[in-house]
DNA sequence: ACGTCGATCTCGAAC
DNA sequence: GTTCGAGGTCGACGT
């Protein structure tokens, strides 16, 4: 690669960014994971490496001239946000029903249906079951198609009405048009309202990141 | 988008990239090209709004607290090359044919033939013509096309043998083998020699940023 | 201008 | 672990 004046940024994973002054994607760097870096100076110049086991590569990054550094530490919600996996959004749900919907009375969880499990299995306010499907980010045709076949099961055993719901923090292209067409409904749920209710000590220390150290 | 503690970086071509602490991939961004960036200050948070009419689409990046700021111009050798048209590249090759290949000589250049102008013609050192496709950058089978016709119409002007040769700088994949199966050549032809070749300032200024100010 | 396709794709999730 | 599918994919190439 040819010289030039770059930005390179080194984050806390261990991936290695080299930006240009225009484009979105970066000129050259390394996925985050299973990477080994090492520093060294030689001939007047910085020379910093990063490589990985597989697939075997390394990108190596020489430094003439600097124009500056900064070594930060970043303190970022969205980590605590992974704290929400599904399986806390299945809790969420039985703990706090009413973020789902109004008066809806969660039965069973994780109940053993004939293709698989069903996330959350439960009845609402008229008597109806209801088959909730939770994914924990945009759900996709698959999520539909699973609710779909769990719904097709649990109709197999019962003479009742029964719902189908979807639950995710979004939805992929054409999901709504297809569950409006399969009569399955869409439930917005937020990961992180979810996080907040099974433990509230994530919300304090996030208050405590947006007021600054 | 939650907030938390980012690397906020807005490129020269109107790009926005917003990093976290891990991963290759940017937590939010906008490409370069059609953008408008508008800033302002409200509420004790300094606001940056990117926005691009297609698709219709804006970024807001509120900052409740900055850590530092930097800003810089990036000199890379990218954007010299940038300075080399095609146009340029032509009239590198008439002032220093070498550049091309020894001892080649061009007789006209933008020359009329039937499905078009070609870039530079000529004769090389045992008297073959020459037909040279120039490309500014990366070669594809589109530029193989347009060499193989223009090499048609002349062999069927000429008796004499007539080479093609596809001058870039690279090539896309497969272009290779079409070029030999076709019977054609490729010269690897760098835009920025080029530049330099019809004016040195340019080279100079570069040397200038590699040794630093 | 709009679709299709490749990428050092990256990134997850399912298996 | 490996494979598979999605992405606001981005960019390049073809029509």
């Amino acid at each position: 690669m040819e010289p030039g004046e770059r930005i390179v940024i080194i984050k806390a994973d261990g991936s290695l960014l080299v930006h240009r002054s225009t484009g979105y994607e970066p000129v050259n760097w390394m996925p985050g994971g299973n990477t080994f870096c090492s520093v060294q100076t030689k001939e007047q110049t910085l020379q910093i490496r990063v490589q990985r086991k597989r697939p075997a590569e390394a990108v190596n990054v020489i430094f003439d001239e600097i124009q500056f550094v900064a070594s930060l530490i970043l303190s970022d919600a969205g980590e605590f946000s992974l704290y929400a996996s599904e399986e806390d959004m299945q809790k969420a749900v039985l703990l706090k029903p009413e973020l789902l919907e109004e008066r809806f009375k969660p039965i069973a969880y994780e109940k053993k249906v004939e293709p698989g499990f069903v996330d959350v299995y439960g009845e609402d306010k008229d008597g109806k079951f209801v088959v909730v499907e939770i994914k924990r980010r945009t759900a996709g045709k698959e999520a539909v198609m699973q609710l779909a076949r769990y719904l097709e099961a649990v109709r197999g055993r019962t003479d009742r009405e029964v719902r189908g719901i979807l639950a995710a923090p979004g939805t992929g292209k054409d999901v709504l048009r297809t569950l409006a067409a399969l009569g399955l409904e869409y439930k917005h749920l937020d990961p992180r309202k979810c996080a907040e209710t099974i433990t509230r000590v994530s919300t304090r220390k996030l208050a405590d990141f947006l007021k600054g150290s």
